[in-house]
DNA sequence: ATTATATCGATATATAGGTATCGATATTGA
DNA sequence: TCAATATCGATACCTATATATCGATATAAT
């Protein structure tokens, strides 16, 4: 069982999406093809993608829906519930702990931390917020992997160290900032700068 | 002056912010083996990346900032002001709304609208919220190049082409939809599933 | 039964983007 | 003054990924 290409990983989410709205109007078999139409892309590349999952296809038919989304799920690891924490309960992470998208993917935020000791306490989004001291030893107690890091840029690294420390093993970070910390610690970045950037240079030469 | 490829344009951001931090420490000079190594790419790219804006380097010492940040900002249009509208002024709308970093990318949202009534009329994050029947209105008057959609993804396409038929020429779409329009508008997507399912995968991959 | 068709899957090719190498150049310090 | 050094910039190279081609196969229609 060979690695799949990160470039194959962040399509296969799409896939997955039109493959269960496909399924929830009664369609049992899907193709390359149609997948392809449907997201704008070659229908050559989707045929690979699927195929790294290790399913076979049916020559004139396509895929199978049901075992497709089994093996794209298990690829992902999307077929097993991940437990996170978010650290930062502000703009962002309220928005992020009241999105009810995330359990498509198995992720369950489960505690919410914050420094902020007006924030301590309540509750955002229904979960209750815990104050910093608590962190490491909560992680510590339920072996919590992941982290959703939500914290303003200037604090990200401070954070980020303290949840290395207390054992996290990847952290989704929404900061603007370069965490530093050693390789066993996973860090996925969200820039939305970055996504800004393209926009904004793809209008530009639209223009000209 | 040729294009820019796509992965640079992303990098640039990044490049920007660090420099802006040097700048405020007082550095009037930067190479690119020290924005490599705060940025942990390597120095080859960096300069490469530094070249493509046209600015010339000075050996031992590196870029002037000051140029440089200038040059970067032209690049990606982020000299200029761009003003948009946020469409969907839910939890993620709201949480974007509030967000003060948008301004150091020219970023403006100026107006934002919505369909449900319990929300027309009342101010999200200080910013009044207009029904969508004045959207069309709305773009036509000001000439609106951008708009921000945060709306569920079942509205998304509808909405996308409301956006469209008013004369928007830039979407940058939060909601986990394709959206199929002419290509006359640009869009550019946001996908956090794709982001997780790689974060997803390369803890996954650690751990065995 | 036979032919047309849509799809798969394997192989080959092309392209973009990242990486390595190396000479040139300005600055610093001996 | 001269050697050592850090950097740039051009060229060459390499790798990952996307695209093209084509035979094989199962289904559907004639
Ligand atoms: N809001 C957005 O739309 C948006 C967009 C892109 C990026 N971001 C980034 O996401 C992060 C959060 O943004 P936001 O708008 O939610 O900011 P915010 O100020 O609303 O929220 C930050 C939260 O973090 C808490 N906090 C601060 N320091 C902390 C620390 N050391 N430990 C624990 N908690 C701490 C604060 O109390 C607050 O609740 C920032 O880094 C921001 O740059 C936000
Ligand atoms: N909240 C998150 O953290 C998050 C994360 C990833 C993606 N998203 C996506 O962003 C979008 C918004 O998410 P959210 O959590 O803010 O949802 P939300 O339900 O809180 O907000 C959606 C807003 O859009 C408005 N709306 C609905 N239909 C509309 C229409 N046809 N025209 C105009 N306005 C309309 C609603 O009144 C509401 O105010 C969704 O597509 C969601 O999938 C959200």
């Amino acid at each position: 069982m060979k690695s799949i290409p990160l470039p194959a990983i962040r399509r296969y989410p799409l896939y997955l999406r039109r493959l269960k709205a496909y399924r929830m109007g009664g369609t049992l078999w899907v193709s390359a093809t149609m997948l392809a139409e449907d997201l704008g892309f070659s229908s050559i590349l989707v045929r690979k993608d699927l195929a790294l999952t290790g399913l076979e296809g049916r020559p004139k038919y396509g895929f199978s829906i049901d075992p497709l989304i089994g093996a794209i799920e298990e690829s992902l690891g999307w077929n097993n519930r991940t437990d996170a924490i978010l650290v930062g309960a502000g703009n962002l992470g309220s928005a992020l702990l009241g999105y009810s998208g995330f359990a498509q993917y198995g992720l369950e935020i489960s505690a919410v931390f914050d420094s902020d000791p007006a924030k301590i306490g309540t509750k955002v989004q229904g979960v209750p917020v815990f104050p910093m001291e608590k962190l490491t030893d909560f992680i510590g107690r339920t072996h919590i992997p992941m982290a959703v890091l939500t914290v303003p840029a200037e604090s990200a690294q401070r954070t980020a160290e303290q949840l290395e420390d207390a054992g996290i093993r990847g952290i989704w970070n929404f900061a603007p900032a370069k965490l530093k910390l050693s390789d066993k610690v996973v860090v996925q970045r969200v820039d939305l700068a970055s996504s800004f950037a393209e926009l904004s240079s793809r209008l530009k030469k639209d223009q000209t």
